[in-house]
RNA sequence: CGGGGUGUAGCGCAGUUGGCAGCGCACCGCGUUUGGGACGCGGGGGUCGGCGGUUCAAGUCCGCCCACCCCGACCA
């Protein structure tokens, strides 16, 4: 593994058989040397302490949570096995248990969209640079960030490709050929697929080069039905998130300097990171007619006149599984929300002799049935100690375990430990015959426990300060709820002051109106202000 | 690009005045263990970042190069 710094992962290794691939990758990391700065590069950071301290003991403890919160997330990623750093800088490989709970992302999301007529699609990775150039606003955003290739099959491409951001603009280029009709509207469109922007600053799941997200587009034949879908999508984020992953999130719009590149309004969900930082864990988009017109996606109304389509535009990405983290876990590592956790339930026998073991198991093997509605894992490792695996599986993030052993045999029953509950407040005896109405009962609890939790903590987080230097010292420790002038001159001045910038303007408004929390201009709306991931 | 720092086993590190390249964890094998992070014995694993120099002898001294990390103008 090679976490950690070290030139040996760098540097081709005699025996290494893709020696002359990784020659090449040398070169190209040259190459681009020129226009990324060498102060950022991957991986992130060096850690500052080791988890395993002096002592040179294994490695069993997380750095704490609340000490260093940054180091806790990576060392939690990587030990968790939910991801791993890929040779590449800025790149992520996401390991099997972090792909078995994107797949429950995914799973909850893509029935839901599939229940407001959303279909599934794909379009293609590379897009002619000329597409992007389209829209003013949206190259503009776009450029600094893109991956261009220039050479295919050794010959110097006429046109450069980019690697696509984000697909408005091919799929802008499809829908012109594809809506002639208001008949043909509204098209609901999604695909899930993986996109590549060129970042500075890189960090497992929240900012990665390449990352993998579904992206919908609709189109639709006014700007009321635009605006309707956008709205619609931003509330399918919030109750994904809140009833799915129990991350308590703000639905709210972007200022103008956070919206997305080519759009007329953005929308997000934002959420509170255990270290009182934002997230923005979703974004809708009403692009209103700019692609349309960038496009040419016009359509004949009923009336036969020629009218341009309204298109919107939402994404949710692998940045959530960051969020979950982030959320959710505590210094002994992740806890999984029960409704996406890879594992519902971890099984944990114990037993000496082999007797004691057949006993054991002979007892779970009767009680499949009742395990059969939860996904369960059983961990079968032989040379573990049980204290090692609980350790482990809460280090996993697993909502659930169950103990069972020849005395829970003897009287029928197990032992169930709840993840969000440590020590013995969290352990219940569970008789076998009510096992399954039992680990349904606290899946469910962890569930409201874990949403709960989060969102007294951001309640706890989040102040009204009543003049800007209150306002600056809240932020330094929670989110901001002010009244804000909406002007970005404004905006810009208090990032810079602060490094909090508008996360978003909540859609649930508290009505009248006030003075800006820094220019004290009238204003009409309030903000939330906060540092940002 | 500027300032500061680091390169020795998969990871974390030690290596004295230059003298057989080591320790802990991880990994493999055997045995004993197993209800909250077990232990013993045995084993595998190295271009000491690279190239050149000084020297009988370089991880160690000298020169050049390379890579990476931290701090300062992007973002799902």
């Amino acid at each position: 593994m090679w976490a950690r710094p070290g030139a040996a992962r760098c540097r081709p290794s005699s025996r290494t058989p893709g020696r002359t691939s990784a020659r090449r990758m040398r070169a190209g990391s040259r190459w681009f040397r020129r226009s990324i700065p060498p102060w950022r590069r991957w991986p992130p950071r060096k850690p500052k302490a080791h988890p395993i301290g002096e002592s040179g003991m294994a490695e069993e403890r997380l750095p704490s949570r609340s000490d260093n919160f940054a180091e806790w997330y990576n060392q939690l990623v990587l030990r968790s096995e939910l991801a791993d750093y890929a040779p590449v800088r800025g790149c992520m490989v996401i390991r099997p248990y972090g792909w078995a709970l994107w797949e429950n992302l995914q799973a909850a999301l893509d029935s839901r969209f599939k229940a407001t007529g959303v279909t599934n699609a794909a379009f293609p990775l590379l897009i002619p640079m000329s597409f992007l150039e389209r829209e003013k606003q949206h190259v503009e955003g776009f450029a600094p960030e893109l991956a261009v290739v220039t050479i295919g099959g050794g010959e110097k491409l006429e046109e450069p490709l980019v690697v696509r951001p984000t697909s408005e603009t091919i799929i802008g280029h499809m829908w012109s050929k594809w809506i002639k009709s208001y008949r043909d509207l509204p098209l609901l469109l999604n695909q899930w697929n993986s996109v590549v922007r060129w970042e500075m600053r890189t960090k497992l799941f929240l900012r990665t080069m390449e990352f993998y997200w579904q992206e919908g587009h609709t189109a639709h034949a006014g700007p009321d039905e635009a605006e309707g879908r956008t709205r619609q999508m931003l509330d399918i984020y919030a109750d994904f998130a809140e009833n799915e992953a129990a991350v308590p999130v703000v639905r709210g719009q972007k200022s103008e300097s956070e919206k997305f590149a080519g759009a007329l309004r953005s929308y997000s969900i934002e959420a509170m990171m255990g270290d009182t930082r934002a997230l923005q864990a979703g974004t809708s988009h009403n692009l209103g007619d700019n692609f349309a017109r960038a496009f040419d996606i016009r359509y004949l109304d009923k009336e036969n006149q020629l009218q341009y389509a309204w298109t919107t535009s939402w994404g949710l990405s692998t940045r959530f599984i960051g969020a979950i983290i982030m959320v959710h876990g505590d210094d002994q590592g992740l806890i999984l929300p029960p409704r996406l956790a890879p594992h519902q339930v971890v099984v944990v026998p114990i037993h000496k002799s082999d007797d004691e073991r057949a006993l054991v198991m002979g007892a779970l093997d009767r009680l499949a049935d009742e395990l059969r509605r939860f996904r369960v894992h059983v961990d079968t490792r032989d040379g573990l100690t049980p204290g090692f695996k609980f350790n482990d599986w809460e280090m996993r993030g697993v909502p659930v375990r169950l103990e069972i052993g020849p005395k829970d045999v003897a009287r029928e029953q197990v032992m169930l430990a709840r993840r969000d509950t440590p020590g013995k407040q969290g352990k219940l005896a569970v008789p076998f015959a009510a096992l399954a109405d039992g680990i349904q009962a606290m899946l469910d609890d962890i569930h409201t426990a874990l949403f709960q939790r989060a969102t007294d903590f951001r309640q706890a987080h989040t102040h009204t300060p009543s003049d800007y230097a209150e306002f600056r010292q809240v932020v330094e420790d929670g989110w901001a709820d002010v009244w804000w002038c909406g002007r970005s001159a404004c905006e810009t001045e208090i990032k810079e002051d602060t490094r909090a910038s508008t996360r978003c303007i909540p859609l649930d408004q508290p009505g009248g109106t006030g003075r800006c929390i820094h220019c004290g201009e009238p204003a009409e709306k309030r903000a939330l202000f906060a540092r940002a991931y």
